[in-house]
DNA sequence: CCAAATTAGTTTGTAATACGTACCATGTCA
DNA sequence: TGACATGGTACGTATTACAAACTAATTTGG
């Protein structure tokens, strides 16, 4: 492979970590924004608004994701106790347990994908996209 | 932002970009898959099963996405020269003219995604990148 | 304190995306 | 030449996504 710029570097980069997360969605009956609602999940109990503004969705678009996963048994909807028109997301047990097993997958896989680099450029590597989200998300 | 593992690190960096590829499309009236299809188109001319293999697709969803782009006036089939099954899609003139629009895009949005970091880190990422993809795709 | 404006979320309708299956037409090979 | 493989499309279905219209609850201005 030739010496991509920053550009198509880091798009292609890009296309192939999502592919692999996306297979890895695939392959527990998901799909690749049912297996980020579950990431975001893990950690939080966010309203419909917030988690739409979080996955770039229209709020529209929430309610049919989120009324697939319930249906499946990975995610409750409860009422806010402060707001009683807003709903707060939680994962079940079972959404846990699934967002737990993809957590696994994903480390395998993507660490799988870096087998190439040193620990030394691997830790670069973190250290520098992390820098980037810090500046990205700051905005 | 606190220090993340290679996994996570990558997770989000990569959703980033995407996010930005997806903005950029949406902003010239196409869809992610779409850009990236004419982004694969503009220096190939492949069969459907060639495009369906690059962009991690089913034969049968290139039918549909190439249908649509064709219908738009961005790309067209051309009996292949070699083989009466098959197909040579190629960009017209004006899949080539958005396609340009498209890339000049992108490399704004994505050099100023990496604003936070020095030239001598960009080269880094970009280097640890290409690394990387090479390793990847060789399997 | 109440009317007006906001906000959270759902519903409905439409389009794009993606898959699997079934199906043609053409190629290839024994 | 007959069997089989391959390239591509057609069809049916599910998911994803958006916009616009709507309901209900909350906040704000007077």
């Amino acid at each position: 492979m030739e010496d991509l710029g920053i550009v198509d570097s880091l798009a292609q980069l890009s296309f192939l970590v999502i592919g692999e997360l996306g297979q890895i969605a695939g392959e527990n009956g998901l799909s690749l924004i049912q297996l980020r609602l579950l990431g975001v999940l893990r950690d939080r109990t966010p309203g419909m608004r917030e988690l739409a503004t979080h996955l770039g969705l229209d709020k529209s678009s929430m309610t049919g994701l989120v009324d697939r996963a319930e249906k499946r048994g990975l995610l409750r909807r409860d009422p806010s106790p402060h707001d009683g028109r807003a709903v707060q997301v939680s994962l079940t047990d079972e959404g846990h347990q699934l967002a737990r097993v993809l957590s696994a997958d994903a480390d395998r896989r993507i660490k799988a994908l870096t087998e190439v680099l040193t620990d030394a450029q691997r830790a670069q590597l973190s250290r520098l996209a992390s820098t980037l989200l810090t500046g990205a998300t700051r905005i």
